[in-house]
DNA sequence: GTTCGTATGGTTGTCGACAACCCACCAGGG
DNA sequence: CCCTGGTGGGTTGTCGACAACCATACGAAC
């Protein structure tokens, strides 16, 4: 009866069921870029590349559907959604709402431990200081603290309603424009101060922040709206931008 | 090519696949309660006595984790969901967070049309006026004017997030408490009053319109962990209290 | 030329079968 | 009595097969 016989104290070890790593697999594929936006995803052909069944990849993709990277139309198949200026707007005006909603939240209740979301922040800094571009690791540690970031409201419906956000998030980041660093980071630790003091303006922060990502986005891509002119915020993003 | 030479302007009729007829037999059966919290999901069980294989439910299923209604185990099966007090409210913060940010959306962008809200508006006070209890018909409206309010936000992924949501919610109103309904009938007025201003105060009304309803969740139940007195927020919420 | 019907290849929708797995039970040894 | 190991029933994980369906191309009739 003593629970606590295994003073090691390892991380379970999980295997990885067929689905999931088709999941995990199609996933970076998309957010890589690998397979181009409005590709179709043709189950077959792809339980047999990757050495599966259909079942499989039938799963994975219904989970992509939810996480916005796949579109499907019934009796017609599964498409990488080509994401449209306003798609890419929309992400960050989401988590506008959920994660300024979720440090509104913060502030409102009772005192919480900041302790990990402060590792979180230093990670950040390392990370960012060792890469002078938008890295994967840089990336990775981004999502990381807005994640502590939300799990501190303790609300798993909005760390669910973030986490479908994820992946689509980390297919933007890949393609930011470069963010002005000092802000970057001052933008992030600002956050935090304002939670150590349990500042009513931390919400407004953190939405601040976000607004500003969605601006750089918006700005990055306005010589191709002005290009084709025709109608904005329709345009898939140029992955090959000078390409061939 | 005459792409409009049918005038009469039909909507689609869409045949429901297996899938859909199962989720929301489902759907339904858990949220009216026959369908017990706690209680295993059988795939074969299931399929049988719906009359249909295993793949139509196993689809269903995952869509109904995805609402929030069933939790999943692998290779242990799925059961639905008993909702602790905690998830209660959970599901008002969730809401409160998404329909708020929403509203803060809408007062800052361009003005929108008000127009459907209005209707909805009144289709709510009307039901209403005709049941003077929590009627589906209540239900329904209220669910209907909640979504046309986010609507307007112009948000495809927050009209995501509260999609997942709607699930629990219908769940949860089917065993509110009496709501006051000159309270209930006002909030949302003057929700559409205060959008109609452009008031910056907008966000505001709603969210705490949503924190009453929480309030209320919580308070019916006092007595329940008042009883019980040992891990507050544990609970699933009594069916049936007083029955048999 | 346009419209309709029809054939056809390729894809998804649905199903049942088999393997992998979990869990409760039981027997045996310490 | 407690722990270990094996066993069996029931459930999910995964697969391939067949049916239903969609889109296109090709004629035929007007």
């Amino acid at each position: 009866m003593s629970p606590a016989a295994d003073s090691w104290r390892l991380s379970s070890v999980e295997r990885a069921s067929m689905t999931e790593q088709v999941l995990r697999e199609l996933r970076e594929a998309i957010i890589e870029g690998r397979i181009a936006q409005g590709e179709p995803l043709r189950e077959v052909s792809l339980a047999t590349t990757l050495g599966t069944g259909r079942s499989a990849v039938r799963e994975a993709i219904r989970q992509l559907v939810q996480e916005g990277l796949v579109e499907y139309e019934p009796h017609r198949g599964a498409f990488v959604r080509i994401m449209s200026l306003a798609d890419r707007l929309d992400v960050y005006a989401a988590r506008e709402a959920i994660e300024s909603g979720a440090v509104r939240r913060i502030v409102a209740g009772p005192p919480v431990d900041l302790s990990a979301l402060r590792a979180a922040l230093e990670e950040l800094r390392d990370t960012a200081r060792f890469h002078d571009r938008v890295t994967d690791a840089v990336i990775a540690a981004d999502i990381r603290f807005h994640e502590e970031l939300v799990r501190l409201a303790a609300s798993p419906r909005l760390e669910r309603a973030q986490a479908t956000l994820v992946a689509e998030t980390r297919m933007l980041l890949r393609h930011h424009p470069v963010y002005p660093w000092a802000t970057y980071i001052s933008d992030h630790a600002a956050v935090v101060e304002a939670l150590e003091r349990r500042d009513d303006n931390a919400p407004e922060l953190i939405a601040e922040h976000l607004r500003l990502s969605a601006r750089l986005i918006a700005g990055e891509l306005e010589h191709e709206a002005a290009g084709e002119a025709a109608r904005p915020g329709d345009e898939p993003f140029s992955e090959e931008r000078g390409r061939t």
